[in-house]
DNA sequence: TAGATTGTTAATCGATTAACAATC
DNA sequence: TAGATTGTTAATCGATTAACAATC
């Protein structure tokens, strides 16, 4: 009996465990499955069953099943799981429940493309301000925000207690912006430009990168 | 010795066939050094260490050496890699020596940012037109592309040898144009949009999704 | 020479997959 | 009942890491 408990402690079983982080591989996993949930969600989808997620995020079938029962029983065996269960399971799993406030910066071609989406606010992440250097596009409103001028900043971060930034400018200015950023207290940079940033070590970048996924998918198809 | 050249024969050395495709890991990560390659280069960087590249894509230094170092003996001990003829082998590796021509569809604001920077043409890719169902926008240029009428889709597609299409149209109309583009015969779809797309088993799908990587981002920031 | 960094080994850990009983 | 799909096992494979000799 000991023997069997001790045994059967396996590493999928401690991702259980409140005290303990995901692996990266699980973390990284579950936030896709919820992206794939929330759009079916949105397209009516009341059920779905491991092999669709699978389908549409190139995960395999077994692995997310796996992954899922890592925390409890969320399907129904014949049916499949419920999308409406199991986005609300995975929030609470990846601590997501709420909202989070972020900051965007840049208010040019892509700063408009991106207030005007849906794509952070799906999420949970409500863009609560733009700022832009350019005088002229202060006070204009894109989807439901605002451009604000830079000297606010600093304030907007605290008061709204904002953990992200989003970097929509162009790569001369992206080290300076984020150096900002970094220093009003923001801890997670998402960058849209191409520039290699350097932050301190309690700060986390995540680079975008359309053409190095498309290098990728590119090799699959030529060989 | 033949019992140690079966031994030593692992999955490593396999990589270095000609016959045998990378395995997903692999070349997932060789395309983020080649990202953070271009971009020191740009910056005028000569040669860059297994640590350098380490902080930049949050890649193990040791998983780093070890992924060169399966293809050939390409740093110098002591000095690190030349950036210069990294990117270049690393480029053989992910047979992406050349040019490639993709299709943009949508000359919205995220398109016109697309095509007003270098992020693309920086790996290789050239942007050979722009389609917008909007006639108003047909024959204006952004970057140095032109936009065309959806009428000429399938004919670029065919005369340029167009594998890759990127959509930066809303998701309502995502589906339609991606069955466009798979008609034409692209086989790669990059989607800026959010909609999960349908297509057929020989057509990759590549969705867009930085609120996912915030998630991730975000979960790790919180624990 | 002294310091730095690669290339490689060896050990461990997590991911992947097929298969199938359980059960809706 | 019959069909579908989960939850789980067991086996394999690839990723990860520390450590260090080789060598620039």
């Amino acid at each position: 009996m000991t023997e069997n408990a001790a045994v059967e402690d396996t590493a999928q079983d401690l991702a259980l465990a409140d005290g303990d982080r995901l692996s990266l591989g699980v973390a990284a996993r579950l936030s896709r499955y919820l992206q794939v949930l929330i759009q079916a969600r949105k397209m009516g989808k009341e059920t779905i069953s491991s092999q669709e997620l699978a389908e549409y995020t190139h995960i395999n079938s077994t692995q997310i099943r796996r992954d899922l029962s890592g925390f409890g029983k969320f399907g129904k065996r014949g049916v499949g799981y419920r999308v409406d269960s199991l986005v609300e399971q995975i929030r609470k799993i990846l601590r997501s429940v709420g909202q989070h406030n972020i900051v965007l910066f840049g208010a040019g071609n892509l700063g408009q493309a991106i207030a005007s989406s849906d794509i952070f606010a799906d999420h949970g992440f409500q863009i609560v301000a733009i700022f832009d250097v350019d005088a002229k596009l202060v006070g204009k409103r894109f989807g439901e925000v605002e451009v604000h001028g830079v000297a606010d900043l600093e304030r907007v971060v605290e008061e709204q207690d904002v953990v992200v930034g989003v970097l929509a400018v162009p790569s001369s200015s992206a080290q300076d912006v984020a150096d900002r950023l970094v220093g009003a207290g923001v801890k997670i940079v998402f960058n849209y430009s191409e520039q290699l940033l350097r932050v301190p070590p309690d700060v986390t970048v995540h680079t975008s990168s359309p053409a190095v996924d498309l290098l990728y998918a590119l090799y699959f198809y030529l060989t």
